[in-house]
DNA sequence: GGACCATTTTAGGTGTACCTAAATATTTAG
DNA sequence: CTAAATATTTAGGTACACCTAAAATGGTCC
């Protein structure tokens, strides 16, 4: 009755772990299935099998008890942020060495996150500089796996009119992207939000002479900070 | 009784496809299953349960017969040759842009070879100058699949002593590429090659003073061509 | 022309990562 | 507090890419 060990160096693996990594937020609360499988559009009984399986590893890499949803353990979390480095230096790398256009990157970045050796992620950061941020403006995890936390919050928190400025983007829908983009609205810029009637954001970034409407949700995928 | 499609979209389809094309030759002919067993490392059964389904694609892959060996189809042959291309072009990126070691660059193209894409590979080719050769002295497959043949032949061919150019060095032992490296000995240098007893080469590249002994199957892995 | 031997194929499994349907547990609402 | 709704797990599949062992084939050698 030898206990069979399972390959948990997968891309699938990586991908659970990256999502729960995610879902956590910055609290690293715990992720229920229903979350996962909306976010990795698998079956929710796919969910629990994969669980159930990193949580019975030799060393786990999530903390799972049935029905009371998941986090990852230490062990889960080193593997989660070294994917999110690969991932976060290939779009920089993508973008300013290659000129991908700024919504192309991620889907990219998505595949080859996974494949890419130690020595490729070594050489692309070399290359860049060692950069800090993705050009989404999100923060690129250092190789110890430290990330300082978040101090912007979503524009779709905002009430009232203001002027803030553009801390990062969501990498996640590609079109809308690839809107702002056209809008001038990319990390760093500066911008003027009108609250418009029925929750919609009408939004121009400085220097800009046309404004452009978001919906409610679409404001979500972007974050603001102060100016200042 | 509907005919239930496969997918061939894969990362061992492509190596198959591959092993065929390069175990071939260049008159392409047919490859045996244990000699693409033994390329590929896996057991002869495996071979002959994927070749099936390669032919039997509504599309075919390769033009098999049952044990009268196998060969590439149209649509295998492009497929094998835009994966070479992506090797290759994956080799010469790595060591021009990010300053790979020689002897490092195969293993990594290996793996990234299959999950690039078009703009990818469109990228990094314009990004080389639309390069015609790779690191090793190999051919870049053009975007057509057009390949020049080859115009050298095996140093471990060579039965006297002479002078010759270094075509091209195959890449698939990394320990050998090293030292032939070390050694001055890439594509383009020019070669003295002594013929010792026992068929051991002598050989010794232009400018320097170290020679090397290379076993006779060593020397099977460097190409060369007359002075010209 | 038959026996032998190497090659190749068939038959029957494995592990990974999915799936659907059914069962069960938990939460919410009346 | 219970019934209905929702969330989650269990049970029983599938496809892929391997594997080993056994059977079949085909060429060689006397
Ligand atoms: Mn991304
Ligand atoms: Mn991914
Ligand atoms: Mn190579
Ligand atoms: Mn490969």
């Amino acid at each position: 009755m030898t206990t069979r060990r399972v390959n948990l160096n997968t891309e699938s693996v990586d991908n659970y772990l990256k999502a729960i990594f995610a879902l956590g937020g910055p609290e690293e609360e715990r992720v229920s299935s229903t979350a996962l499988a909306d976010r990795l559009g698998v079956a929710p009984a796919s969910i629990t099998n994969m669980l159930q399986k990193l949580a019975a590893a030799p060393v786990p890499l999530v903390e799972y008890e049935s029905r009371r949803g998941v986090r990852l353990s230490t062990a889960g979390r080193r593997r989660a942020l070294e994917i999110l480095r690969h991932h976060r230096l290939l779009e920089t790398f993508l973008y300013e060495v290659l000129g991908y256009p700024i919504e192309e990157v991620h889907a990219e970045a998505e595949r080859l996150e996974h494949f890419i050796s130690e020595r490729f992620e070594e050489r692309i950061d070399a290359k860049l500089g060692r950069p800090k941020f993705d050009p989404h403006g999100h923060c690129i995890p250092a190789l110890n796996g430290k990330m300082s936390k978040q101090t912007s919050r979503p524009l779709s928190d905002i009430e009232e009119d203001g002027e803030f400025v553009v801390d990062s983007i969501s990498d996640r829908d590609s079109v809308l992207l690839k809107r702002l983009n056209v809008h001038g609205i990319t990390p760093g810029v500066r911008l003027r939000v009108l609250m418009s009637s029925r929750g919609e954001f009408v939004l121009r970034a400085s220097g800009r002479f046309k404004s452009l409407q978001l919906s409610l949700s679409d404001a979500g995928a972007v974050r603001i900070r102060s100016i200042g």
